[in-house]
DNA sequence: CAAATAGTGTCTCTGAGACAGTATGAG
DNA sequence: CTCATACTGTCTCAGAGACACTATTTG
């Protein structure tokens, strides 16, 4: 194995969830240059024996201090321009997490204050190294997702309804769905969400039934996106 | 950059192609231990000043003798598993190539033979290290991305026939579909195929009209796959 | 002519979008 | 009661699937 160039194996994390009306994503502030005081994509090295989903667990659990199976977790792609990192030839495998609101803990255990920033209100360039690029690709990657599969529901609680689901579209995608319609949707498509046989109680208006994710990973037929 | 764990990269290619009625993938027959004598997936490694699509892309002309721009190349997925190679810490990026059967020439530049086998064929475990997996993973993704891209014609020569396109569909995804249907479906399609305004000659049957690829990327509304 | 393949027309059914109307809670 | 939100029903239109029919070539 001597005589091959060495690299530097890093995992990154798109961590996204709904709250306050807006798509935010989990960053860090960086405590030491390069980028010293930007925004970064939380994540770090991978261990000479580790695997990779491993490593990007351990890095999701460190900076939410929550345990992995409340949410979504997947491979997105793999960044290793020559120079994206100035200290050396780095290679990051960056993963796409979506949790519920209530991951909000965030302790930042390196010594680096982390918070939720709504990724509508982030500009290009602002990210360290290209974490831009990166939370872009995983933005969409999201957007995309809602359309063919029920990952809507692991941005909400476990029990929730369906005007909460709906939000979520709406927050994501950034556009307006019939409710009427989209209930019908939800609820006619196997598999997508399972009645609780409870409703939810002291607000305003009608009482709504409470839903579970359902146990389809597919949807058929897609959720559409509205043209725009 | 020192303390940290260094690791090998390489890139690895599912290079698929439509002939003789089969999704068949490029493969070499390793010449040298581990897993000698072994069929494995086309790749090597990154050096420490390439970026990662040129690794892929200089790999691929490598092994088919072919200038890229023929075809489709999009990164599939990063495979690292601390023991998938038993001489060190690799961790691999494969990509996924597209080409039409033209593309055949297949030079054996690294004193290994190579050849292109239906995929159908292979057995899983049969390939050198995860290659099995990473092949599966490739052959799924061609099979999804047929149906909302328009990428089926990547497997095509630059002018072809409904006919033709229909075939690679079929071939790729097992099943029959109606030849009138498919046709309107194509045709009706915005920006999925262009007219070149001649049609073939010399065949059996009614003469068939050349298409180029057109111009759109994504499908709208997706060609739906038989439910089997 | 027949055989073969290309391409069109038509019917039916599913599902999306638009939107009226009903149900059930809080204050 | 009013207001707010949950939920249902109905109409229309686009598009998929099934399949009969016409068109244009070779032998």
């Amino acid at each position: 194995m001597t005589g091959y160039p060495p690299f530097a194996v890093t995992v990154d994390l798109v961590v996204l969830t709904v709250r306050a009306g807006d798509l935010s994503v989990l960053l860090v502030r960086r405590g030491i240059p390069p980028y010293e005081g930007c925004w970064a994509l939380p994540g770090g090295f991978v261990g000479i024996d580790e695997d990779l989903p491993d490593a990007a667990v351990r890095e999701l659990t460190e900076e939410t201090g929550l345990a992995e199976p409340a949410g979504h977790l997947e491979q997105l792609g793999t960044y290793g321009k020559p120079h994206r990192d100035p200290r050396g030839r780095v290679v990051t495998v960056a993963w796409l997490a979506l949790l519920p609101d209530l991951a909000a803990p965030v302790a930042g255990t390196d010594a680096a204050s982390a918070d939720w920033l709504p990724v509508d209100r982030l500009t290009p360039g602002q990210l360290a190294f290209d974490h831009g690029r990166i939370l872009a690709d995983g933005v969409e990657r999201a957007r995309a997702k809602l359309e063919y599969t029920p990952l809507a529901a692991t941005f909400c609680p476990p029990e929730f309804t369906v005007a909460q689901l709906r939000d979520v579209y709406e927050t994501v995608w950034g556009s307006h769905l019939d409710p009427r319609n989209f209930h019908r949707k939800v609820t006619g498509t196997p598999g997508f969400v399972e009645p609780v046989g409870r409703s939810t109680e002291g607000e305003r208006g009608r009482p709504a039934q409470l839903f579970r994710r359902g146990s389809a990973t597919l949807l058929h037929p897609p959720m559409l996106r509205p043209a725009r």
